[in-house]
DNA sequence: TTACTTACTTAATGTTTATTAAGCAAGGGG
DNA sequence: CCCCTTGCTTAATAAACATTAAGTAAGTAA
């Protein structure tokens, strides 16, 4: 018995490292922001409940006795919001993206969570893949309307007119930056002294606005 | 005897289908390009060597007879080199880029594979994190070369002129085209209508070459 | 005290998985 | 006819995995 029972009731030392139960906030929050770091270094697939529970000092099973399943966990991190950036409306919402990938190349974080998971979904049979499909026609609305908030008013019904493919000039654009953000994390996280994710981000939004702003 | 060995003979109908086994090529590169497709669908580790034995009409162990291990396999498949086009150098490589995309949308191969696995492989422990690693530091080399070819000869100076956080521009020019890339595959996989791959890679071309014709 | 809730544990199950070992069959060359 | 190579097969193994069931322990409320 004692062989497989380390220690009986501290919470602590049984994985590596177990984020403070400090006052008991609710277990089923703090079991979803570790699974949402593990699910950001390795994905989906490649996590298994015992990792996760191992870092929380508990077993798998313990893990789903909150979560029902694996999979539920997973649309369960997707949907908690990460409430410490508001992202604001508007032409507002640029720079704010240029923030975001500042702050993710020192501590990676949701947007590390999203590039891995998004990549992943796009495989067959993948459980988050109507999420994330919702998720970026949210985000190329609003992000194709901030890019017309920050054209020339002259400018923007050009921008809004949809062209022989069926799509706007904004919307490409849109599409352009979210698909730019995730594709950059990917080459970061390989190799981190070779992108700077803001710098480039920052240079593709100008680029575009600018383009944006002639003539085709 | 005769009770182990059910048809002893016939190839074909032990799975559901197989590619038609015709004059007998490489059986070696027949196995590879399966595989290819196999893991471009669903990625690597979401992918058995049940799945790809299974579309060969073989078994698990079939495949390994070729293949020391699973492992094993995946590097031989990025080391398959898609002879169908050769990318061209100097200028037309970003004309080549947009072509790419655009059969892309029609026939998903290469750069699928590339895209979904490149993902994949900047989580933790993944045995293709190096070679993919090289692959996009000589990538973002090659297209920034490209790209400065497209600029006029007055403004290559600027180009190659590395800012404050250490990259040319023409560098950051480039990660960002890969980047585009690889994340619009991600969205197109998931949802074929909302993007055109091929447009959107134009625009960002053509987009960041303006930029960068400009005093910064 | 009783009862209920929260948060687990142990144990078992059944599946999937990669991998190894050994053998079989066919075809070609000598 | 024998041998070697190519291309598999069956069988076995050992591990990893998600999931279920049932039980335990502690705290809280009545």
């Amino acid at each position: 018995m004692s062989e497989t029972t380390p220690a009986p009731d501290t919470r602590a030392p049984a994985g590596s490292e177990a984020p403070t139960p400090r006052k008991r906030v609710n277990r089923r929050e703090q079991i979803l922001r570790t699974a949402a770091d593990v699910f950001a270094a390795q994905g989906f697939n490649n996590t298994s409940l015992a990792d996760i529970a191992a870092m929380l000092g508990i077993t798998p099973a313990g893990v789903l006795h909150h979560f029902g399943s694996k999979t539920d966990l997973l649309t369960a991190v997707l949907e908690l919001r990460d409430d410490t950036d508001p992202a604001p409306e508007g032409s507002r919402m640029l720079d704010h993206l240029v923030t975001t990938a500042e702050r993710n190349a020192t501590r990676p974080g949701t947007t590390q969570l999203y590039a891995v998971l998004s990549a992943e979904s796009a495989t067959d049979q993948h459980p988050a893949q109507e999420w994330f499909r919702d998720r970026y026609t949210v985000l190329r609305r609003e992000i194709g309307d901030a890019v017309l908030d920050r054209l020339a008013p002259e400018h923007r019904a050009a921008a809004s007119t949809p062209g022989p493919d069926g799509h706007t000039p904004a919307g490409a654009a849109a599409a352009a930056v979210i698909a730019v953000m995730d594709g950059l994390q990917v080459q970061w996280l390989l190799d981190p002294d070779a992108v700077d994710m803001a710098s480039v981000t920052g240079l593709v939004i100008d680029a575009l606005v600018a383009r944006l702003s002639q003539e085709g």
